[in-house]
DNA sequence: ATTAGCACTCAATTGGAATGAGTGCTAATG
DNA sequence: CATTAGCACTCATTCCAATTGAGTGCTAAT
């Protein structure tokens, strides 16, 4: 649908942008080199291209900047992927070298080494649970008045919290409601556990044990907590890098979204394997209209896992972007894949 | 030192600045109805206080605002405390209706009200281990290839962990090793435990086990790592309200210290018992200059478990932070108190 | 089909005048 | 003698008009 010529200069006017952010003058592109008209000609072209709706003018005497459809052109059809620059790789390779032994810590460096390479603010969420399903539950007693939970999962994840034990419940009690719990959820995803607590547990529950909505009530908090992947954000103060953001009222909007765990979550709702770039409007939350957010799934024999996702203007270096967040959502995978086997 | 005219008009000063974060001018102190004298006469006793240090003048035609040494008399001698509002009360309270079974929750909970409730950001660090002994250690084996490291301390504080079991690790070794280092490791202070480690245990556990290297630098990561208190950070981007960080240079500058862990810990470096507030270029950390931190410890019997802060610009509601600070600290005790027996 | 040339547009910059909040000093006042 | 009215002075801020310059669209020439 567009000639070759058009491409050309649409792609240099994003080129020229995102380094910019300034509007694209004809003669700024003609002096280029890569596109060898004359500026008349690209004026001519960059006509049709703001007709097309690809590209837009802030007012009538200024050059022309990248409309959201022109980005999406762009990134559909123009990115070139030229791999991950060597030092990155480096920077990379020594971040992790270090010995890891948990997965926080993998993906709380994956968060850092993003934000630093690309100075965006990267977002990424843990170990995702939504399809998951439990695989064994074990209490172990501390004290008196409290005992660490333990919950496997079929993926071999292991999440642990210390819970209040109520009075007047005795270690028998405790053993029978973990045997109990073990029988009746193993294999249980995730997402139904609630419902089956409550119908077929709750009943059988208060026949062996005294006390047993207490002990309920904790347990559904504890796991169903557990359920929401953790939310690791780095580089947040990046954002007012960005010209665009110069305005320090925006900048709070945006920094004050990214406080909200919760929101933050509905950013990655639904996101699909492999890699997606949401562009300005495209995201559905309004208050990041102005940005663009592009994650990537990590996986392991098929099964997504997490997200790893980077937030920055609309106006963002796409090609380097994508390129990272293929290689590092690899390497992640790569490196998780030890704890789950 | 200082007459009661002056301590009247220092405080109208610093109320006035406060609020309006403009230099107070001596016909708007007159006007205020609580300094009952002309403008001129107010004028005399701001140039007085201008030389004894107490006020500055951005400009020869300006209002005066408080020095950082103003600042700091009337935090020493003019604050009254007046309590915290009502309605705040109210607001604390059904924040902390919700039932935590987990200290997290309640430190992460006093986060975000102290944000929410002053505008500024708060800074909140989880109970130290400094000043803590292991009182006993756990590992429950969960596959071949991993276990949950469970530590309690003397003040009944647990923190537990997933780490990686090298390979080749029978059950039994586990059992041997958990043993010796409970008999060597109990009572002893967490800051001292890697000497220990190194010097009493590595010796002796070679004779049980083999692959002891392995071992001990996993439970050592483990332990001492968990030394480290945790920091909670909420309303980072309430700084960006404040007319001082108008500019986003400096606000990047301390938006971006915010986000580092490392330093954040620094601030709280030696923080005595009790209310504890550093102006401006009291501050030993030169980034935050322009800051004021106010902290208290929250202690239980006696003992302090950690420090509760708020960081907000010079110009800041002392009255208001202090009187809060003082309110939730004691209020985080008596919540904490439950695990702590 | 391409491009040189030219008139036109409009945001951004510049500089100088007007504005006004606030001061310091002096002399008058109770 | 402490207080205050009066006044000249300072200086950041605001306002406005003129200038600048980057960039466009159109037309005619190549």
């Amino acid at each position: 649908m567009l000639s070759e010529r058009q491409r050309m200069i649409l792609s240099a006017i994003v080129d020229d942008y995102i380094r910019s952010a300034e509007p694209v003058g004809s003669r700024s592109i003609s002096k280029r080199g890569d596109v060898t008209f004359s500026p008349a000609t690209i004026r001519n072209e960059m006509a049709d291209l703001e007709e097309m709706g690809l590209l837009e003018q802030p007012h009538t005497s200024a050059g022309r900047i990248p409309s959201i459809k022109g980005y999406r052109y762009y990134v559909d059809n123009l990115v070139t992927l030229d791999g991950v620059h060597d030092q990155d790789v480096r920077k990379i390779r020594t971040f992790f070298a270090e010995k890891m032994n948990h997965w926080e810590g993998v993906i709380g460096h994956a968060s850092t080494i993003l934000s630093q390479l690309t100075n965006y603010t990267s977002i990424v969420l843990g170990p995702e649970m939504f399809s998951t399903t439990l695989k064994h539950f074990q209490l172990v007693p501390i004290n008196d008045a409290s005992a660490v939970a333990i919950i496997v999962t079929n993926t071999g994840h292991v999440e642990h919290r210390t819970i209040a034990v109520p009075d007047g419940i005795s270690m028998d009690d405790m053993n029978k409601v973990v045997n109990l719990l073990n029988d009746k959820l193993a294999g249980v995803p995730f997402y139904r556990i609630k419902s089956v607590l409550h119908s077929e547990v709750a009943n059988e529950l208060s026949r062996y044990v005294d006390h047993c909505e207490d002990i309920l009530s904790i347990l559904e908090n504890t796991i169903t907590e557990e359920q929401e992947p953790k939310v690791f954000l780095s580089g947040a103060s990046n954002m007012l890098t960005q010209p665009e953001f110069k305005d320090v009222d925006k900048a709070k909007n945006i920094l004050g979204i990214l406080e909200e765990t919760q929101i933050l979550m509905r950013l990655f709702e639904s996101t699909p394997e492999g890699i997606q770039v949401k562009i300005g409007t495209e995201n559905t939350l309004a208050a990041i209209n102005q940005c663009s957010l592009i994650t990537a799934t990590y996986t392991i024999d098929g099964q997504s896992l997490g997200t790893i996702g980077i937030l920055g203007p609309t106006r963002m270096e796409y090609r380097k972007v994508i390129s990272l967040l293929d290689y590092l959502s690899k390497d992640i995978a790569l490196l998780m894949s030890r704890w789950y086997k």
